[in-house]
DNA sequence: CCAATATAATTAGCTTGCAAACAGTAATCA
DNA sequence: TGATTACTGTTTGCAAGCTAATTATATTGG
């Protein structure tokens, strides 16, 4: 297999590619080969965070199956169950995604009886929303799920390398985040 | 910020549980409590390859924009660059995606007239499909993007740690897929 | 040779995510 | 006070992923 940062290296390295360069914001180009060599170690290992993250997702939900539970809308009742009453906008904020996306699984949540929205007296705007007793089995369920799914994923991994990347993985989201909020 | 497996932890514990504990096979509480140890550091870094991939299919698509291209599709556009004419069904192995999924880029790809699909004279349940010439261009400015993303995800994280991070990740892609693939 | 089985792609229908546009409410400032 | 500005949540519309079922074609076993 051959690394693709390789293939199109030398494509990359025209000066017609140079002049009009603007992502890269004018690093030279051996700046750019260092970069490259650090990126990625090779094509495979480039849409790895996609991959994990979508296997994780599958392997999360079918292990929630059988308790109509999906990975998604169990974080929602963790969350809850933490800190319940939070507003949507609140929640949307601790789970960093947008407010849309949590009122559909709020909704989906509401039908079924996990989640109950409560107008704010004082402010009429926003929904406080409160996880209901049956809400209270999904975070035992969640945990187990949870265990499951890293047992299974961190097999065969060093406690040390695990925590490296744990820390860098943090960085990470901390810097990706960082930037999209400042867009 | 309290730890969520610290917080759970006690539930987890009662007799009730583990007797009825099938997900985590019959291990005992203290080898449990080892993994709950390993498996995450707090409850902020469980849904963290969740965020990485969020954020970073976000950025992505968000340089990707003025190219009239999502990340997605773009690797498609790739992997046909690599190996023109792939049938759909290898572009998903290769892509570790289902074979739907494949169908319904090609047919954005190819509305756009990025690829064409060509029946197989020899099997014709089997589409091949062939990069345009229009595609070319679009993957120097995937690579273009890669290295943006890759440089603004990596500030701050040493080359050994990285090197470590990405060997673990590919480890933790390898589990993930062999067991669902074997499921 | 034909019936059963397997494979390739698609359709239908779902979840989860986004952005943009909207309505309703609250807060600010002139 | 009243107009503007800001915030909260929803609606609409899309992309990308999945499973399950369907169609069409190949392959295989009796």
């Amino acid at each position: 297999m051959v690394a693709f940062v390789a293939k199109v290296g030398d494509r990359n390295a025209s000066s017609d590619d140079r002049a009009k360069d603007h992502l890269l914001k004018g690093k030279d180009i051996m700046e750019q080969q260092a970069m490259r060599m650090k990126s990625s170690l090779s094509d495979d290992n480039v849409p790895i965070y996609q991959d994990i993250a979508r296997f994780r997702a599958i392997l999360f939900d079918l292990l929630l199956k059988p308790h109509d539970m999906t990975m998604s809308q169990g974080w929602v009742l963790v969350h809850l169950l933490r800190e319940n009453g939070l507003r949507q906008s609140e929640l949307a904020d601790r789970m960093d995604i947008a407010t849309v996306t949590t009122s559909k699984l709020i909704d989906r949540l509401e039908a079924r009886g996990y989640v109950e929205r409560r107008t704010d007296p004082h402010d009429r705007r926003s929904n406080h929303v409160y996880a209901t007793e049956a809400a209270k089995n999904l975070v035992k369920i969640m945990t187990h799920t949870i265990f499951a799914v890293d047992e299974i994923a961190n097999e065969g991994i060093s406690e040390e390398d695990l925590q490296v990347t744990l820390k860098v993985l943090s960085k990470m989201r901390g810097n990706l985040k960082d930037t999209l909020a400042r867009r």
